[in-house]
RNA sequence: GCCCCCGUAUCCCAACUGGCAGAGGACGCCGCCUUAAAAGCGGCUAGGUGUGGGUUCGAGUCCCACCGGGGGCACCA
């Protein structure tokens, strides 16, 4: 009676409400004091401590943060906060990446610099993390706008160009006549719209930067094969689609009054039935090939196509065109010559731009045959109930060669594979042909007209052509331009700074101009985690001995927005600075985890459906911790949170639930928790165990439940079990705080003050399972007959099987169900089950 | 058209290499507290895994087909 009555003082002591805000306030400068999170480069290139690299996509600094933000910093954190906790030393970084157009515009609306709103944001989003409660070790902040970053993306540069990774060309380009600039392909999205603003993209033909992503396909593709299993499953399909690898063949046709021209064929086995080649209109072979004869009309077909838009070219179902160029080439195989015609069917940036036309195996070519009464003839032999018009399918191969013509290779009656590969030995023995790769991916194209980016360090001179800008000139820094003179023209702003872009050749002395394109963003952000090594460091981009001992980074999480964009090129770099011997390793994330997004009503939020929610209004009602517990528990982290599906309230209560734990514990710190409640201790250290699986596999939600499990065990046990001064209620409350920690480090840290600990629970080490904790005393067996539950059993966890059997069929209920029917096998799992078949 | 992923309770979601379908939460309901309500606290309820086959002693889990949802690529030869 004694104790109840104590117990019920006390909790009437604890019933004090749990103030969030004040815990916040309170917290904050402690730690931002005790420097928590800073990485320690000695400690890992001593090889003192093993290291962990954990990162975060930097955000770019357009106004605050928003609910998305709250979701991926949530979950980041879980994770270095955990490794911490294991005894890692930890690399968590973070910085933004500051250059890009909303604050060009923004800008010229305001008439002041791109730095203005640039920098200002981004204190608004410092301070907002800083309130968050993130472990990031601030002093390696970086700002990619800073000429202190850029110096050694421009440096980077003119590193790729020395290694003929960074030219020049003439092309059409994809052009956005919105924020008048050209676009990378992977800036256009499937519609043929950009990925910036949404208008609809169109085609110029310029002279711009390129970065040979192209020379690097194959190690990007193949290196996809070593990140399944630790990259999230769809961004590797994602990538893998992107790069678009495809196996075939170059055949080279002669033609007539030119040189010979290559095709590229997945499908060399058919080339029996090619009757007709086509060649792109915009390619410049279409151009070269055309006799004076046809020029008029392919000029007067050209035009017209010129003209149209990128969404009509894309669209799959539009009837084929074409004009006759007037030449013929010849069929290697069998020497049949073959009209040329130009179409926009084929593209001019794929293959070779030229395609033997073979209508009876691939559909287009069936149309544009049928067009324009072109003969067709089959190669491979459909099945008989075939009703389609082009077969692509596997078959036999016929007519190759058909009845009645001549050639040095007969494949009839050879399936698909062999017939390729026999047609590929035969071209390359006749010098006119040879097995290829393919791949869809295109070079980076690099350039960009607008003026908040990193300056292209190079100066054009009338003698010298282009001169990289020496590298103690470094950095190019941007000249000072604000509001109109921002507004997009189609040439790069920089070109009126006239003082600027006017300088003397470096090698002649002469009279030359500044290069007046800045290099897209996603450059800057290709190599932000290298410099986070060496923030400060203004002699080299990054030391190579600090990326020897912090790389590659362990687990990087982002959007998978950047699925194709940011990830591939992020890679290249990477790739492209192990060829300079900058680094050692071949990719640098080791695990890419992708977040989903944060929905409401599932629409995403946006201002016109009304249904936004207030990342500073959901904290200022909930605090920091019920929102980032509420956003790790909702699910999975790939997927969506459902912002009408979850209870931000239910996370307060239950930290609220937690937090009163800490205040009924009696037991001092250090209490012999051997002599603790044997039944709550375990289930504390099973807890830990499976916390710590549950965490390694990023399955952060359930580790949450987990935590809810032990509190209210721990609840109950001193509601009506061994009471609150036992030291197994210590133990329990103490890896509660520990626990929560990795989500909801205030009522952590508050927890673990009231439990009589000096700060900061963040220095806590990850409790240590005992082993025998972890076994039950007894266990449930289940017995089934055919599969069917037909008894329980309470038997040892190290049972023999044997004894389990024996045991099993003497049960009663066992041998009731069993009836007399012969058993005629009994498969027994020790000690869970036991499954007898009659 | 090609390539991936996912369908479990009213909802969000658990279920280790196939082994008792249910951990946690929301919603709802019942108590306690309260003059009352809200809040708070304690407790309770639920379906057989999208459909149809197959493999197996045993399938949410593996295989096949289909239905539904999501994503990537796409006139890429």
């Amino acid at each position: 009676m004694r104790d109840r009555d104590e117990r019920v003082e006390m909790s009437s002591e604890n019933d004090v409400h749990y103030d969030v805000h004040a815990v916040e306030e309170k917290w904050l400068p402690v730690w931002e004091s005790l420097d928590l999170f800073r990485a320690d480069d000695a400690a890992v290139t001593s090889g003192t401590k093993e290291k962990r690299y954990a990162l975060t996509m930097f955000p770019y600094p357009s106004g605050d943060l928003h609910m998305g933000h709250a979701e991926v910093f949530a979950i980041h954190d879980v994770i270095s906060r955990y490794w911490r906790l294991r005894g890692y030393e930890v690399l968590n970084p973070m910085g933004w990446d500051s250059f890009g157009l909303p604050a060009e515009n923004a800008a010229i609306k305001n008439d002041e610099h791109p730095a203005t709103y640039t920098y200002a944001n981004i204190e608004t989003q410092y301070a907002s993390m800083k309130r968050y409660g993130v472990s990031f070790d601030w002093s390696r902040r970086l700002h990619t706008s800073d000429p202190e970053y850029y110096k050694w993306t421009q440096w980077l540069f003119l590193k790729f160009r020395e290694k003929g990774l960074a030219y020049r060309k003439n092309s059409p380009v994809n052009w956005c006549p919105n924020d008048q600039t050209v676009l990378a392909n992977e800036q256009v999205l499937a519609d043929g719209t950009c990925e910036r603003c949404g208008a609809v993209v169109t085609k110029r033909e310029l002279t711009q930067w390129y970065f040979k992503t192209t020379e690097y396909a194959q190690e990007l593709y193949d290196c996809l094969d070593d990140l399944q299993g630790s990259w999230i499953g769809k961004v590797v399909n994602a990538q893998r689609n992107w790069i678009g690898r495809s196996e075939g063949a170059h055949v080279t046709f002669d033609v007539e009054n030119h040189e010979p021209v290559t095709v590229f064929t997945t499908r060399p086995d058919t080339l029996f039935g090619t009757t007709f080649m086509v060649v792109a209109v915009d390619a410049k072979l279409a151009e070269e090939l055309v006799t004076d004869e046809h020029r008029a009309d392919f000029e007067a077909y050209r035009d017209e196509i010129r003209k149209a838009s990128d969404i009509d070219r894309l669209a799959t179902d539009r009837p084929k065109t074409g004009v006759f160029l007037g030449v013929h080439a010849t069929n290697p195989l069998t020497g049949e010559k073959l009209p040329v015609w130009a179409t926009d069917y084929v593209l001019a940036d794929y293959g070779t731009g030229a395609v033997m036309g073979v209508p009876g195996g691939d559909q287009r070519d069936w149309e544009f045959a049928t067009t324009f009464g072109l003969p067709i003839v089959r190669t491979t032999q459909p099945p008989s109930d075939w009703e389609g018009e082009a077969f692509h399918g596997e078959g036999p191969a016929i007519n190759s060669p058909a009845a009645g013509v001549t050639s040095g290779l007969d494949i009839n009656g050879l399936p698909v594979a062999e017939a390729k590969s026999a047609t590929i030995a035969y071209l390359s023995e006749q010098g006119s042909g040879e097995g290829t790769v393919n791949f869809r991916l295109r070079d980076w194209l690099l350039s960009r007209q607008r003026y908040w980016g990193a300056p292209i360090p190079i100066i054009h001179c009338p003698v010298d052509g282009e001169v990289p800008v020496p590298e103690d000139q470094l950095p190019v820094e941007l000249p000072e331009l604000r509001g109109a003179d921002l507004k997009p023209k189609g040439t790069s702003p920089l070109g009126a700074a006239t003082e600027w872009v006017n300088v003397s050749c470096p090698q002649c002395g002469g009279p030359a101009t500044r290069d007046t394109d800045t290099m897209d963003t996603f450059v800057d952000s290709s190599w932000y985690f290298f410099r986070y090594l060496s923030a400060h460091d203004d002699t080299q981009a990054f030391d190579p001995a600090l990326a020897e001992a912090w790389g590659p980074i362990d687990l990087y999480i982002g959007g998978d927005e950047h699925a194709v964009l940011h990830l591939l090129y992020a890679r290249f770099f990477t790739k492209v600075l192990r060829d300079m011997g900058l680094i050692d390793w071949d990719e640098p994330f080791s695990a890419y985890l992708s977040q989903g997004k944060v929905i409401n009503n599932g629409r995403k939020m946006s201002k016109s459906l009304g249904n936004g929610v207030s990342l500073g209004g959901q904290l200022a009602e909930y605090g920091v911790d019920a929102i980032r517990l509420t956003l790790v528990f909702a699910s999975p982290p790939e997927d969506n949170v459902d912002w009408a599906d979850v209870s931000p309230a239910g996370s307060a209560k239950f930290l609220q639930r937690a937090w009163r734990l800490a205040g009924d514990v009696t037991s001092s710190p250090g209490a012999d928790v051997a002599e603790g409640d044997v039944a709550l201790r375990k289930v504390t250290h099973k807890t830990v165990h499976e916390a710590a699986q549950l965490l390694e596999s990023y399955r952060f939600n359930v580790v949450v439940a987990r935590v809810m499990e032990l509190v209210n065990a721990t609840r109950k046990a001193i509601d009506s079990g061994c009471g609150p001064a036992d030291p197994a209620v210590r133990e329990a409350t103490e890896t509660v705080a520990i626990l929560l920690s990795l989500v909801a480090p205030f009522t952590a840290e508050e927890m673990w003050a009231r439990l009589g600990h000096p700060p900061s629970v963040a220095q806590a080490s990850w409790p240590v399972v005992e082993p025998a904790l972890l076994v039950d005393d007894a266990v449930t067996a289940v017995v089934q007959i055919q599969g069917k539950v037909r008894g329980r059993l309470e038997v040892s966890p190290d049972i023999s099987e044997a004894d389990l059997e024996a045991a099993a069929l003497a049960d009663p209920a066992v041998v009731k169900a069993i009836d007399g029917r012969d058993v005629r096998k009994v498969i027994v799992r020790a000690p869970k089950l036991v499954n007898i078949v009659v």
